[in-house]
RNA sequence: GUCGGCGUGGCGGAAUGGCAGACGCGCCAGCCUUAGGAGCUGGUGCCCGAAAGGGCGUGGAGGUUCAAAUCCUCUCGCCGACACCA
């Protein structure tokens, strides 16, 4: 009766303050962390599963003795928001999302799952955004938050530029059919740029993250190392192509030079015969989507601009052209093309019939005619003074020499681009400045925080009663920010404002925020693995600069969790594959849904929701009821059969169990851990079925199991904790110790193999030294059949497990 | 294309150099039951065999090792990220 107990428990625990972190316990601190979603309204089982892995770490840490902060609130700010208002007409964003985490509130609830809800951050609320602006001050303080103009992602859907990591394959990343479009426009943005190599450097003390996210973050990061060299503009004295190459080896080979579409220079190095192909090249190239330029597959297509430019170390005069596959946003926007040595200018050259020189030998000497570039290392050819130098070698001699000459440098670039915050959106945290006719970008003073939205939901910019304002500094008419900020900026503190939550001072209390900081454990989507986390990283860096965080990064420990499938695809209501809490907890009960969600596989990957499995985990957690209130039930009238357990083997058992599932636990692997406990309470089984005692040793067995389960199913363990006398609460309960003693195997199995093959199973005594094992394994009649007589040459024993004879 | 990950019974999966298939689902047989979408017992990788027993087996091919699902090389397939970043 699920429907019965879990609503009593859930009371209980609200009402005792369960899960309330405590600021000033003695107790070590483990803060469990999980990302906080956008209240959609739409919470199906699947978003559970990441919700289950933080509670049952959470309920199993306080158990263990830490004083355990696991919070809970909402990224509210969004579009969903707005078009839910714009469909229903009068419907006010705001309402909208309060409704929505009343509902997902309501539902985690039911579900079991324990929060500090004192500590419920909404970003969407003013006492929330007054902070996040706030930060925003900080960065405009700190240098690292500018006005400028450039091309940006422009999403002609949600009517509101993006930010680089928001662009996914040149579409929207919350509309995959939708082309961005590059739009000049003056925005502001975070100068994340200025901390790629720490953001770069410190993944290394990430070593609790996924492999494969930092991996993501670095090739993100793409930081990469070369020189930047001038090639003098042939005709027009002082005027110079910088370019930027990872290969200085291959100057030798430069046969031409490309200019970016939108490079400065093209006007300038343009010819008046080739002007007119040069413009319509241009034109056309600005016209493109990013999707159509960006293409690989599509052939490079360019335009002569006449102009030639002089290779400075040999003085040669090659050519210059316009191409759109060189790329205005990196490194210098231009480039020496070396087709001998790569891929596109190899395929440019051979397309225009530009010449190839070859430069970098490979080990068996120079190929002649290249057939495709050769990209790897090898000797310098064809390259005056630097000939037969390792091409290794070579970049540093080239390096040295271009900056003795004064022709060039080493330079490091970034793929990385700054963070475009502005967002024109009404539903979002404003952009706290104003622009004054006099004194220029005014920053809102602190004291007058928050810049509060205006209860109109209509565009800021088509509000004036809300952005006629009065210079802070010089009290003229002045006009606000009407643009908002990106809610990756919400999110990138949100686990700092836990520490404090209702702080009407500060962002968040530093001595709390030390206190409780870094996250032992963050568990959430794998989606975020570069927005989210990249994003925080930074402002973390930042916020230790400034001297208000003690760390430098946020996140000690992160988890990505898989997602919930049915029928194949991701669980939504939208879909209506989607299998609501309300409909779980009314049928097989939150307990159930739980320890299924944890049990249904590796908890890293994608699993597919099904009755048939759900059900199997309802007859297990019926099992463990009826051992624990029922045995009578389960012993059989007639004779006793099975394997036969005793109190010994029980014993073992049940200590066994207590290590296997505390450190599966600890190690978020849920579904072996559930194993390991329906072990226990098959043993159990077994021990009742074939005449085991129920005496106070049994009691406390009893005991074992249901605090082991109990973060997994808690709604279940109370009950039964409760019914058998227990007084206070089983979420309150001490954590099993393991007891290594009473977990060893006084015999074990030794396998017997020969030459590798297994030939027999002996029972031995568990610590057996090699002579006994060996006497042993030959006194088998099959090992010795095995032998044939041929003495074990070599023996290879592995104590308590294995022992190998060969021939 | 580059990078990363994965590939194990009918199914989800377990085992990270040492007994392949834990645990669960499904299936088969039996018990119990007025009934069973309940409970209990036993069985269940494949092949040969009445059995005892034997052989084969972790996508494929090779290699390292006394020993490989696990490490290495190549290859096929699937998934994910990035995708003209000079």
């Amino acid at each position: 009766m699920p429907q019965e107990i879990e609503p009593k428990w859930q009371a209980i625990w609200a009402e005792r303050g369960v899960m309330k972190a405590d600021d000033a316990s003695p107790k070590p601190k483990f803060y469990d962390l999980v990302m906080y979603p956008y209240p959609s309204g739409d919470l199906t089982v699947g978003h559970l599963r990441n919700y289950v892995m933080g509670d049952v770490l959470a309920r199993m840490k306080r158990m263990q003795g830490f004083e355990v902060l696991h919070p809970f609130g909402w990224d509210a700010f969004g579009l969903p928001a707005e078009n839910a208002a714009m469909k229903r007409g009068n419907l006010h964003p705001r309402t909208w999302t309060l409704e929505n985490i009343a509902k997902g509130k309501r539902e985690l609830k039911m579900a079991g799952i324990l929060y500090d809800w004192d500590r419920e951050v909404t970003s969407s609320e003013p006492d929330y955004y007054r902070w996040t602006q706030w930060l925003f001050l900080l960065m405009l303080e700190r240098g690292l938050a500018y006005r400028a103009t450039a091309p940006v992602n422009w999403c002609p859907v949600d009517k509101t530029v993006l930010a680089n990591e928001q662009v996914i394959n040149g579409r929207c990343w919350r509309h995959p059919d939708v082309e961005v479009e590059k739009r000049d426009l003056e925005q502001w943005f975070l100068k994340i740029t200025d901390y790629a190599d720490r953001l770069l450097d410190d993944l290394s003390l990430l070593d609790k993250w996924p492999h494969k996210v930092r991996v993501m973050q670095t090739n993100w990061i793409g930081r990469s190392t070369g020189a930047e060299v001038d090639f003098p503009v042939d005709g027009l004295p002082g005027e110079v192509v910088r370019i930027y190459t990872t290969r200085p080896d291959t100057l030798f080979g430069a046969t031409f030079m490309v200019l970016a579409p939108e490079h400065p220079l093209v006007e300038r190095v343009t010819t008046e015969k080739h002007r007119a192909r040069v413009r319509e090249y241009v034109e056309k190239a600005r016209k493109e989507t990013e999707i159509e330029r960006l293409s690989t597959e599509r052939e490079k297509t360019g335009v002569a601009t006449g102009g030639f430019a002089i290779n400075p170390v040999n003085g040669e005069k090659i050519p210059i052209w316009v191409a759109d596959y060189v790329l205005v946003t990196y490194g210098t926007g231009a480039i020496m093309a070396v087709p001998a040595h790569d891929e596109r200018d190899f395929e440019f050259a051979t397309r225009h019939n530009l010449p190839i020189r070859e430069v970098i030998a490979p080990p068996n000497g120079p190929q002649g005619l290249l057939r495709q570039a050769y990209l790897g290392a090898g000797a310098l050819v064809n390259s005056g003074q630097f000939d037969g130098l390792d091409s290794t070698a070579a970049i540093e001699r080239i390096c040295d020499w271009l900056e003795q000459k004064g022709m060039g440098k080493r330079a490091v670039k970034y793929r990385l681009r700054d963070w475009l915050i502005s967002r024109q959106r009404y539903w979002g945290a404003p952009i706290p400045v104003v622009y004054c006719p006099n004194h220029g970008i005014v920053p809102v003073p602190r004291e007058q925080l928050p810049v509060e939205l205006p209860a109109e939901y209509k565009p800021l910019s088509e509000q004036p009663d809300w952005y006629q304002t009065k210079c802070p500094i010089g009290g003229e008419d002045a006009r606000r920010e009407t643009d908002t900020m990106d809610t990756f900026i919400d999110w990138s503190w949100y686990f700092l404002r836990y520490a404090s939550p209702r702080d009407e001072t500060e962002p968040f209390d530093p001595e709390l925020a030390n206190h409780w900081m870094p996250v032992d454990q963050y568990t959430g989507g794998v989606e975020h693995a570069i927005l989210h986390l990249l994003y925080s990283r930074f402002f973390v860096k930042v916020l230790y600069d400034a001297g208000l965080v003690a760390y430098t990064e946020p996140f000690m420990r992160l988890f990505n969790q898989g997602m919930v499938k049915r029928f194949g695809q991701v669980m939504s209501k939208s879909l209506g594959n989607g299998v609501s809490i309300d409909e779980l907890a009314g049928a097989q009960g939150a307990d159930a849904g739980r320890i299924y969600e944890m049990f249904i596989g590796p908890p890293e990957e994608d699993v597919e929701w099904t009755e048939a499995g759900l059900n199997g985990v309802v007859k297990f957690l019926q099992r463990v009821w009826r051992l624990v209130l029922e045995p009578d039930s389960i012993v059989p009238e007639g004779v006793a059969s099975g394997a036969k357990v005793d109190a010994t083997v029980l014993r073992r058992k049940v200590a066994q169990t207590v290590g296997k599932v505390t450190e599966h636990y600890d190690e978020l692997r849920f579904n072996t851990a559930v194993a390991f406990l329906m072990e226990l309470a098959n043993t159990m089984q077994d021990y009742l079925q074939t005449g085991g005692n129920r005496d106070a040793e049994w009691d406390a067995t009893v005991r074992t199991l249901l605090r082991l389960l109990n973060p997994l199913a808690p709604h279940a363990c109370e009950e039964m904790w409760e019914r058998l006398g227990e007084k206070g609460l089983i979420a309150d309960a001490s954590w099993p110790e393991f007891e290594a003693a009473a977990a060893a195997e006084p015999k074990v199995v030794l396998v017997v193999q020969v030459g590798g093959k297994l030939r027999d199973r002996l029972e031995v005594d568990a610590g057996l030294s090699e002579a006994d094992a060996v006497k042993a394994a030959l006194a088998s009649e099959k090992v010795r059949a095995a032998l044939n007589g041929r003495g074990p040459s070599k023996v290879i024993y592995v104590p308590d497990r294995l022992i190998n004879l060969v021939p």
